[in-house]
DNA sequence: CGTCTATTTGAATGTACTCAAAAGCGGTGG
DNA sequence: CCACCGCTTTTGAGTACATTCAAATAGACG
């Protein structure tokens, strides 16, 4: 089980899972595979299944009162995606979640999750961390958006995740910088 | 105990208390009260005590890399207060939390929660909603940051905080809302 | 190849900021 | 009681950052 490592690493990472517990979460987590441009939520639908991503590229997104669509999430391979908080509430979500490419991930169903949580009780802990940590990055983004110009959060961007000009198109980079395909070329171009 | 039924109505919101429940609520929670312009944490702190406003208003800021203050909450009574993701990871604050008037504050320190949550098991519940609905408001702050103008920002603000303008100086909303103070006059003026 | 979509470029515009100065307001002491 | 001090708010003029719209160019893929 080659790839299922990246999951088990991510949670190594964190809490530290014996032999046993790993063939236990190894069997729980079921994989999947999707197309390029298929959805995993949208808008409206309960997100109900915790997904971490093998391989391949994501993004969640919304649409503002004037129908403007904004990316809010890039999300690659040995991450998890989704609307947490729909997860966690069990309500609509406002977002949906879209693949770049075609992707490989490993899901679980909130509710298998659960009971898993009752066997492997360290999980608990993981997923917690895993919560505090979307919302310090939420905190940060929405802190940053205020507070630092668009070509630096476009180099900070770049530094947190190097690849990302190979995989994700220019216009939804400018959308999950807050700003216009046109301004992004601009900003790289030196025009500005 | 008049001023503690804002607490215990805040409670009863989400979920049921026993009279006993209740009494053993208030005896772990202590008054303390706060002069204006004081600090209830600095950056570089950990935030330890969860703090409930029964009266009074303050506010959470950072200072950008530029020195620039940037508020990012204002909280009256009837709501928490602090860096709750500082409380959760017991990691240093990258915030400021302020008094604007004198307070009264309901403190309980984070180990003692704990202690209560063993006796009062729903509170966890409580808190855990409580934690979901900020994560809720720091993203569509995030969002809204990105596809709201200013204005319309404002206009919002003024509907889920309809005092605010009685309560908090002028620099402090034009903060909140992630813009200078002479803009938002003029935007209060027509001007623009 | 041709088509479709993504990116770049130009010109005009809008939104929000900076700096500086004036006006308003609240508290304090004479 | 009012005059003054310090701080907040307003106003003006100039500027910077980012958008819009339109057209040209470049890339990807069948």
């Amino acid at each position: 089980m080659q790839n299922s490592n990246l999951l088990i690493d991510n949670f190594n990472n964190h809490i530290s899972l014996t032999l046993d517990e790993i063939d236990l979460i190894n069997t729980c987590f079921k994989k999947s595979k999707i197309k390029k441009n298929e959805f995993l939520l949208k808008e409206g639908a309960v997100f109900k299944r915790a997904t971490f991503i093998l391989n391949g590229c994501l993004i969640m997104y919304f649409h503002d009162d004037n129908g403007k669509k904004h990316i809010t999430q890039i999300a690659q391979s040995g991450n998890w995606v989704g609307d947490i908080s729909s997860f966690l509430s069990g309500k609509p979500s406002a977002f949906y979640v879209e693949s770049l490419e075609d992707c490989e991930l490993l899901i679980i169903p909130k509710e298998h999750l659960e009971e898993l949580y009752l066997k492997v009780p360290k999980l608990e802990r993981y997923f917690r961390i895993l919560i505090q940590n979307a919302y310090v990055s939420v905190q940060e983004k929405a802190n940053s958006q205020i507070s630092v110009p668009a070509k630096a959060r476009y180099i900070s961007l770049l530094e947190s995740f190097p690849n990302i000009e190979n995989r994700v198109p220019q216009y939804a980079i400018a959308s999950f910088l807050g700003i216009r395909p046109e301004y992004l070329s601009r900003i790289k171009n030196k025009k500005m």
